[in-house]
DNA sequence: TCGGTTTAGTAAATCGATTAAACCAAGGGG
DNA sequence: CCCCTTGGTTTAATCGATTTACTAAACCGA
C-alpha cells in the first residue's frame, strides 16, 4: 500500500492540513522546526502525493490530450509527438494518447474518454497539413492544432509548416545553381501543402523570369513507383527539364530511379530536391538528396509552449507558421553543358 | 460546470446511489420505473462521470503507462504504439506516454510520475532488442516489457522478435534461389538483434553445405555510407558473393549505392536482403528490397494483450518471441551465369 | 396478527488530497 | 483585567464518485 499523507502526518505528530501545506510550500505561518520535521519524514517514509486525490480536489490534472488521426505510422508524426512531449515533461504535464483514425465517431468517443479524465488542455494534431474542424468539445479547453489549421482560425491555436516559404527556398536554390528549366512533380491531392508549393514554385519561375512551359508540371501519388513514371515523362519530353523539384522525399526516390533508367544521371545532368527530409529517403539515395525539412519537432514543441501559455497566462488563440528550412545533400549541381 | 453525478440524481428525485447503481449496471434492487428515468435524465443531460473521481473510489484507472527510451523517431516505434493503443483503446483503457532518454534519472523521474498517477499496469518499450533491467518500482504492478528482453526473465513478461527465425528465413530465401556464396554485413554493436542474426546466417550456411569463408562476413555502421563502404570490400574480393544478406534496410540501401558504383547489378549480379522492411527505404529503391519485417505492430498488440492478461486473470510473467516475415520484392534473383 | 423475508431505496463512510475557517496560547496595549 | 493581534496549528468541508450498512414498506404464510 502507498504511503498516504495521513501516514506522513500521523508519523511527524501534525494534522494532515500541516502536512500538505508544508510539503506544497505554502508554509509561511509553519513554525521552522515542524516544518523541518515534516519534511523528513516525509523524505524518509518516501511519500509521493496520489495525483488523482490532487486532482479531483484541485481542478487540474496536468494531463494534456494528444489527439491525432494515426498516432503514428511515419516517422512524420514522431517527431511531433517528441517535441510535444519533451515540453510538457519539462513542465510537469503528462501526455494522454488517443487517435480518431480519420473516423468522426471514433474521434468523438476519444474526446469524450479524455475529457472524461478531465485534461486541462489538448493538442489536436494530423499527420499532414490541412483544414480541419475539430470537434466543438474541445472548444471548452484549451487546445492547439497542429500541422492543419483550423477552418475557423479564431476558435483554436494552430501551428503549421510555412510551405511557400520552404518550396520558395528550394526552387531559389535551384536558380541559384544556373537552371532555367525547372520542373516540379506535385501531389495530385488537392491539398494545402500541394497548392501552397505549386504557387511557391509558379512564384519563383516568374520572379526570376525562367521557362514555365505546360510541361514543366507533372503530377504522382505519393510514392515512389508513380514518381519514376511522372520522371520519366518529364525527362522523355523533347526539352526536359535540368532540375526537378519533387512535393516528397518518396517521389523525388522515384525521380532517381527513372533518371537511373533513362541514363540521365544526378546531379550531373539533372539537379533533384526534395521535401520532408526524410533520412531514411535521402540518406539512401545516392547522392543524398537535398531536401525541404518539415519542422516536426519545432511544431510539437510550439504547439505545447502554445498549450501552457493559454493555461497561465490565458492568453487569446494565435496561429504560426513554422519556417521550412533547405537540408542541402548531394543532388544538386549546376546545369550540364549541353 | 461539467453535470455530476448529483445534479442528475436530484433531477431524477433519487439519491446519488441510486443513481449510481443504475448507471453502473449494478440494479438488480431497483425497479424498472427508476432504472428507466435515472436513464433517461443522464442522457437528456448528456452526463458523463468523472473519471478521476470514480478512480479515486475504485483504485482503478484503467490507464496504462506506456514506457519507452525514445518515445518516437524511428518508424519502428510508431508501429508499436499504435498496435499497443488500439488495443487499450479497444478495453477502454488509456496511454500515459513516457520516455527515459537512455538516462536512468530521467527514467526514474518518468516511472514516478506515472505511478502518482496510480497507472494500473505499464509497458516498457525500446527501440531496439536488447538485454534490460526496468526500475524495481515498476515490479509493484504488471509490466510487460516491449521490443526486449528483462534481465529476469521470471520478473516481467516481455515481448520480442524472433531474430533468429528472420534471419533464417533471409538466408535461406538466398540459398532457395541457389546462391553458394551468401555474404553478410551485420552491425558493429553487440546487440542480441546482431549476435542472433548473425548466428542463423552462419546455421543455414552450415546447414546448407555452402561457403563460409572469413571474407563473407563484413562490419558497418547502421547507416548507408557505412553500408556502401562494408560492401565495396566484399564486391572487390577475388571471389565476391554473389547475395548479401544486410543486418538492416539502411546497410542494404549501402549496398545499392555500392553496386551503382561498381558496375554491379542488381538483382542479375548480386542478391541483396534486407531486415526491419522500413517502407520508406525499401520502396525508395530500384529493384525494391527483399527485407525481413520487424512485428512492431503485432508486438505492441502482444504487449498491451498480455497487460490486460496480467490484470484480470493475474496470470503469470510469460515470454513471447514474435515471427518475422520475409517481404520479397525484386532484389532477390538466382545467381549470374559468370 | 405476528415474525420473517423481499423489494426499493437512502444515509453515510470512503478514496486521498487541499483549503477556508476556527481555534488556542502568548504577548501587547489601553 | 479585557480586548486584540499574531503565530501556529487543527477541524471540517470539499472535490465526485462508489459501496456498505441500514430502513421502511409491502408481502406472505401460519
Amino acid at each position: 500500500m502507498r504511503v498516504r499523507l495521513q501516514d506522513v502526518a500521523e508519523r511527524a505528530g501534525v494534522s494532515t492540513a500541516t502536512a500538505s501545506m508544508v510539503l506544497n510550500g505554502k508554509d509561511d505561518s509553519i513554525s521552522g522546526e515542524t516544518r523541518a520535521r515534516v519534511r523528513a519524514v516525509a523524505r524518509e517514509m518516501r511519500y509521493r502525493p496520489n495525483v488523482l486525490a490532487r486532482s479531483l480536489r484541485s481542478q487540474r490534472t496536468r494531463a494534456i490530450g494528444f489527439i491525432s488521426d494515426e498516432v503514428v505510422t511515419t516517422p512524420y508524426a514522431g517527431a511531433m509527438i517528441q517535441g510535444a512531449q519533451r515540453v510538457a515533461d519539462d513542465h510537469g504535464y503528462v501526455l494522454l494518447l488517443a487517435n480518431t483514425d480519420y473516423h468522426p465517431d471514433v474521434e468523438r468517443r476519444a474526446v469524450e474518454a479524455l475529457l472524461d479524465r478531465q485534461i486541462d488542455a489538448a493538442v489536436y494534431a494530423t499527420m499532414y497539413h490541412r483544414i480541419i474542424e475539430p470537434p466543438t468539445s474541445l472548444e471548452n479547453i484549451p487546445t492547439v492544432i497542429l500541422d492543419s489549421r483550423p477552418k475557423d482560425e479564431a476558435a483554436f491555436s494552430w501551428v503549421a509548416p510555412d510551405e511557400v516559404g520552404g518550396a520558395k527556398a528550394a526552387v531559389e536554390h535551384l536558380a541559384d545553381a544556373g537552371h532555367r528549366r525547372i520542373a516540379m512533380i506535385n501531389d495530385r491531392d488537392d491539398t494545402p501543402a500541394a497548392v501552397e508549393r505549386e504557387e511557391a514554385w509558379r512564384t519563383i519561375l516568374d520572379a526570376r523570369g525562367l521557362d514555365r512551359d505546360l510541361d514543366l508540371l507533372a503530377y504522382a501519388n505519393s510514392d515512389a513507383t508513380s514518381g519514376a513514371i511522372a520522371a520519366s515523362q518529364l525527362l522523355g519530353g523533347e526539352n526536359p527539364p535540368t532540375a526537378i523539384f519533387c512535393f516528397n522525399d518518396r517521389i523525388a526516390a522515384g525521380v532517381y530511379i527513372a533518371a537511373s533508367r533513362l541514363g540521365v544521371s544526378i546531379p550531373q545532368d539533372l539537379s533533384v530536391v526534395g521535401f520532408d527530409n526524410q533520412i531514411l529517403v535521402a540518406e539512401a539515395v545516392d547522392p543524398g538528396l537535398t531536401s525541404v525539412q518539415l519542422p516536426h519537432d519545432e511544431m510539437g514543441r510550439w504547439a505545447m509552449e502554445q498549450v501552457l501559455r493559454l493555461l497561465d497566462k490565458g492568453a487569446g488563440p494565435q496561429g504560426k507558421r513554422m519556417p521550412c528550412p533547405l537540408v542541402e545533400r548531394g543532388s544538386v549541381a549546376p546545369p550540364g553543358q549541353l
